[in-house]
DNA sequence: CCGCCACAGATTGTCGACACTTTTATAGAT
DNA sequence: ATCTATAAAAGTGTCGACAATCTGTGGCGG
């Protein structure tokens, strides 16, 4: 039998808490949200490998919790498009097709050029300073390991994980923080995609808190969309090269 | 005791049937399914008023159902953000704001603008075919009623759903029209907004899907991004009214 | 040898019951 | 009369069990 965290790791990756939506301090979570949380990160991270079915009696007996806990936090990773149900038969993981990271990425250009055009419009001082904290923070990551990039993942989710929370549009932070993001993460786990476009990917970044400093929105959202482009450009070079 | 539906009705509006997701005909559907679909109804159309607690044995006994068949419902319907859930009290009907409401429209744009992108890239001559035949069927509904434009809201959805199915990418139709559309209808029916741009929206559909047409990508994506934002200035305007 | 059908095993969908929490109602004190 | 504290009622979370369905194995016929 397995034990299931109690306090999972947030979705956010910097040292800073951020509030993602449900509230202030939802302590009181039910088994279900529990076992959740717990399956999530293991699908997400592959412990759990896509593509392989998921046995209800099983996961059960595994956490020592009833089907209907068990099958409410199914539910919810379904929705989440990390798993698929289909009636009377059972849930698969799903499985990363090159194909589906490409469509998250169009999405991806689409959501957060506008969260980034909103960001600029709505600016705040408080987004603007934790955004630039962010960035000298990352920027003395990179002097530290020139090139090798190792935190540079995390870095890059970091920096776009702020920049949909300072668009101040509740709907699109929850599209993208509280559920594609995941998606975003169990490919670059499984897929294992360390950026070699680590220096350039900081420069714009700078560039595009540049425009979000200045309220250029116009300006933020078509660089924001440039650097997923670019991203999923270098993506589809190296899937195809693969073949 | 009421009855729930066996059929119900499909989410897109026009004649010719559109697969949307889960695979081809999935007749084989649990009482969970049905009991989620005819909420589902009932929320979007206001039958359910916004705001109101929903009680689970209340409505397991209107419907004759066990809780844990309703209670997946209910989560099918969370994750639509239909309704909002709290751990130990329950659930109410999301309630409509003038906020929620642009922020769709934001997304929207976003969304729908790649949609329209891609559907300009990759056009088939199917969908060029039922583009252009759905362009005319509301022509001439447009000619049959001048300017009182009832049925135009639905032809408005009509339109919005298939430029979205020709995009070919699965996420974004997923986003759109298996989550996001039933909100929209949801402030349709309920906002009641019969739109006064009738006959300005059909040309620029028209236009839009000259565009697509012509495979201009760029221009079908700005277009359908003006489109929307006129939509949502309009909204807007009017709402700044009513205070 | 391949395909079809029946049967057994396992899994999923659904149900009713119980424990714990929240909410409401009641009574008492300031 | 308002507020607080206690008790009753209702509601939600979780569990185990049963019925309906699917999967896989084996045998039969072509």
């Amino acid at each position: 039998m397995t034990e299931i965290a109690q306090d999972n790791s947030p979705p956010n990756a910097s040292d800073n808490p951020v509030d993602v939506g449900q509230g202030i301090h939802t302590s009181k979570q039910s088994l279900a949200d529990r076992l959740f949380l717990t399956l999530r990160s293991e699908i997400v991270e592959g412990r759990i490998s896509s593509g392989s079915k998921i046995s209800e009696p099983e996961l059960a007996r595994r956490f020592d919790a009833s089907r209907s806990s068990l099958r409410e936090a199914l539910m919810r990773l379904e929705s989440l498009s990390l798993i698929e149900r289909r009636v009377n038969v059972g849930a698969r993981v799903v499985d990363l097709t090159e194909r589906g990271l490409l469509e998250i990425y169009d999405v991806r250009e689409a959501l957060e050029g506008m969260a980034c055009r909103l960001a600029a419009e709505n600016r705040s001082e408080e987004d603007l300073v934790e955004l630039r904290q962010m960035l000298e923070r990352h920027e003395q990551q990179e002097e530290l390991q020139k090139g090798t990039a190792y935190f540079q993942p995390e870095g890059d989710f970091d920096f776009h994980f702020r920049i949909v929370q300072a668009s101040n549009n509740d709907l699109l932070i929850d599209t993208l923080c509280n559920k594609l993001y995941y998606r975003v993460r169990m490919y670059r786990y499984q897929l294992g995609m360390a950026s070699p476009r680590a220096h350039r990917a900081f420069r714009e970044h700078s560039h595009i808190i540049d425009a979000i400093e200045a309220g250029d929105g116009e300006l933020a959202e078509i660089l924001m969309r440039r650097h997923i482009r670019a991203s999923r450009n270098n993506i589809e070079k190296k899937l195809s090269q693969d073949d």
